[in-house]
DNA sequence: TAATTAAAGGAAAATTTTTTTCCTTAATGA
DNA sequence: TCATTAAGGAAAAAAATTTTCCTTTAATTA
């Protein structure tokens, strides 16, 4: 999509970093994935970047973290996944397939906190089966 | 307290774990810090067990998740915590000092899952500034 | 108690994951 | 095009976790 790589270039220029084929092929991929941990991120990206090395991949996760271009995921029993940033929303893991997915998060979350402290901000997870699973 | 640690006792022998020094030391380490990563608990247990090795901190941990006894803690940006497994409860982090609290989870969650996903369990997790930070 | 035995501990090695280094390459802006 | 500097690649290093192998010990039983 002409649009959205436009978009991504900018964003790494806006951000002081070099847009590279190597971070656009990286982002793409989240993009296409939703979701997407270390490992396969790099396997889908060795595909059009034979010789890639891992060591990239993990620097650049790093740098686009740092940048808040994309945001990891701790997802119980399983390897951090990683997204672009965007809107606040919440996580559906399938504890079949392990799959992530995106949906909605509340509109309002009834926490009664001890006094004195201060939210900022909450996410929610919830575990279950997804629909191919179920 | 001798109720307690009898509790784990038992609890030990109930799914046919031997109930050694070592991990009566870790279950009580982790009952006393309330949520602790492995790094704390090896410095903690150090102190009583001058020897002990590091393969039998993950070894304990491993065998203790595995039946369910404690359960690990995934928060964003440091080490995954490990706590007593009890009632379904809520997380705060504080994201000045680290520490994570027990907070009543929410009586209802107003989440729309899309068509087929069937939720078996939430989890919430709030970021924020502690009592103490604040 | 003493003997038996299977699980657990310790030390070291191995494996896996992530970061760093060092040098080369290439994106950027003039 | 040129100069600058961030980023890539390969390899090494560091950090995290697991496994191996042998010894010790908790639990069970005679
Ligand atoms: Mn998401
Ligand atoms: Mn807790
Ligand atoms: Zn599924
Ligand atoms: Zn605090």
């Amino acid at each position: 999509m002409r649009q959205k790589s436009a978009h991504y270039a900018d964003l790494l220029k806006q951000k002081g970093l070099k847009s590279t084929p190597q971070r656009m092929a990286m982002l793409r991929i989240m993009e296409a994935k939703g979701h997407a941990d270390i490992d396969e991120i790099y396997q889908e990206i060795k595909k059009d970047f034979v010789s890639i090395s891992l060591a990239t991949v993990y620097k650049n996760i790093n740098t686009l973290l740092n940048d808040g271009i994309i945001q990891e995921i701790k997802v119980p029993h399983k390897k951090s996944k990683f997204e672009i940033a965007k809107h606040k929303h919440s996580h559906f893991v399938c504890e079949r397939c392990g799959e992530v997915y995106d949906v909605q998060k509340p509109k309002k979350l009834d926490i009664e906190l001890p006094e004195g402290f201060e939210p900022r901000e909450a996410s929610v997870l919830i575990v279950g089966l997804c629909k191919k699973c179920h």
